[in-house]
DNA sequence: CTGAAAGCGCTTACAG
DNA sequence: CTGAAAGCGCTTACAG
């Protein structure tokens, strides 16, 4: 007999490199068993003698067999995908928060999917059929427009978690940053360098957050004995621009103004350049403070005093709670409490 | 014979909405052919008749039909993902391009599925075999570190088309932007002003476009008939804090220095930031202009002079070629070609 | 032009 | 503890 023949595996097989083309099969002759029981070695799905686990993994790693996905999932077993839906790929806000979710999931063996709701609930309804229809073990809603009841419907067939948000559901975890404290503390900081005059450029109020940053806002001021006066708040869209043309109607109304508090980071640098424009210096003329922390808020000039929010980290807790979720544990994590961080825009009043 | 019974279908077929469980065979009962039928109306596999065609599209509308991307795949047909791999899918710069690709991509029914390798060839290399796991159509590779050859073995299975390289390979399409004469505008518009002391700040030696830039500064130099000087240029890393260091060496090297240019925006924040640390004011005192034109830019304090790459549109470019590759086309398309962006961190000399 | 059949690579009841 | 079988939802030769 030609020892060659026998052991000749078809072409495919001799090539392990190309493409992952090993299967469960493969494995399952090599080690002697069936790919039943390699199935369950590799999910823990039932319990198997020490013995044929032993060889089974050591034909995987021999074999360097990485389970199809697309096979796994249509199976009806898991895909070790999470859907992540964010409202753009590129908001300068949530891209930590992307990348934290990577990070987290990655050594778990999970990958992201992310997809762009791009602030419309009914893209992001579309993007979670989406999702579904490619069998993602469990989906994470960062803040986004859907109504919770939509997502408590999501989380009866697949766990959410979700941002921005206080719910609390079977299969759904929601994790929420405190807006409010954080603009108490942002507006506290001024009052204590002294400043009594403070604008406030509000966030788009289609945004969730936008009403808890204006009531931080106020009760900041209430607590100091400052009276509010509606006339130095004036409404912004959370871009550039809205800070930018802001300044102008805070000067204009003819307030004193020593301090301007705009609701998030990228307000503010519109603000500091509508400042610019008008020859008024920051923090010389007028301190400012924003609120997200942004990673360019560090290198702006001047740096931005602002709230952290630490989106990477939010990133990774999210996907971490995704990850407890998914084997059946019941998260409890929470999101690090907000954190005024002074830089060099905001200047005691006279000093 | 009661009407109801015959037209009542399975409980799962009665849920149209929960999680598309619409298969291809109740499409194909419902229009009276069989699977492959409907399968090659989707495909446009082979011809179909007129009058099945019609029935099938009805039933697939009546019905929300929409295709398992899962099922699909492992059939060996297409799953309509391209694969993405990104270095960080919180780069500023890379932002837009991936929003770019994913809009680009989202009318024709394909979704982008992002991967970031970290500026890590080793990591570039896993992404491309976790997206071949998924069986993804096409790859899309935005620079990165891998070997050329790396990228054109890949094209031998799958599409692919790669930024910031000139490559040519079958299944290959690279498009890559004019980064010397970027290089050389920028500097071209300091001298124009007047300046003749023009620092200038390296890219990452790492990163391939890195030497192109410094050549085009050294050219543009010369046709103004400025010597280069070894000493006013100093190497950074592409961030932030490389250009805010980079300002020290540049002063403290004794020469006289009226204009700095940047190979990236990044670093030409930080380079504002140190001007103004040293008590030095951009434009007044030195000129500065960057790379890039990242979003941020244009609301920088003041807003940054620099080279437009239009990022975005450099992600539809690419989107665009994967899916004339995928549908057997010869890409032809360009980038556009750079653009100075005159904004406010640049002056005369002595205006 | 169109259907029946086999197969993609897994997982999960079902029987031992 | 473990295997044989059926099935997940498609696509693609293979025969008409």
């Amino acid at each position: 007999m030609n020892s060659k023949a026998p052991t000749r595996r078809s072409p495919r097989a001799t090539q392990p490199k190309a493409g992952s083309p090993v299967t469960i099969e493969m494995v399952a002759s090599l080690a002697g068993v069936s790919p039943s029981t390699i199935s369950r070695v590799l999910n823990g799905t039932a319990a198997v003698s020490e013995e044929k686990t032993t060889a089974i993994q050591a034909a995987i790693a021999k074999l360097g067999y990485v389970p199809n996905p697309l096979a796994r999932g249509l199976a009806g077993g898991r895909t070790l995908s999470v859907g992540v839906v964010t409202q753009a790929v590129d908001s300068p806000y949530y891209g930590a928060a992307l990348r934290g979710i990577e990070e987290e999931l990655d050594p778990a063996g999970y990958r992201p999917l992310f997809v762009s709701g791009n602030w419309n609930a009914a893209a992001e309804a579309r993007c979670i059929e989406m999702l579904r229809a490619r069998r993602v073990d469990g989906i994470i809603v960062l803040t986004g427009r859907l109504p919770d009841q939509a997502l408590k419907l999501c989380a009866k067939t697949v766990p959410v978690v979700v941002t921005g948000r206080t719910l609390k559901a079977p299969g759904l975890y929601a994790l929420k940053f405190d807006n409010l404290e954080g603009a108490r503390l942002a507006t506290q900081h001024l009052l204590q360098l002294g400043h009594r005059h403070i604008g406030f450029i509000t966030g788009d109020p289609d945004h969730p957050d936008s009403q808890e940053r204006l009531q931080g806002y106020r009760m900041a001021l209430e607590a100091a004995g400052v009276a509010y006066d509606p006339k130095r708040v004036v409404p912004g869209e959370y871009h550039e621009v809205s800070g930018l043309l802001a300044v102008d109607r805070l000067l204009q109304s003819g307030q004193p103004l020593t301090a301007i508090f705009a609701a998030n980071d990228q307000m503010a640098f519109g603000v500091a350049l509508g400042l610019r424009r008008r020859g008024l210096r920051v923090p010389d003329d007028v301190s400012l403070v924003g609120f997200d922390d942004l990673p360019t808020a560090q290198y702006a000039s001047p740096p931005l005093s602002t709230i952290h929010q630490a989106s990477h980290e939010l990133g990774r807790i999210a996907a971490g709670c995704m990850l407890q979720l998914l084997s059946g544990v019941e998260p409890s994590a929470e999101l690090p409490a907000p954190r005024f961080v002074v830089r060099e825009s905001t200047r005691k009043l006279g000093g």
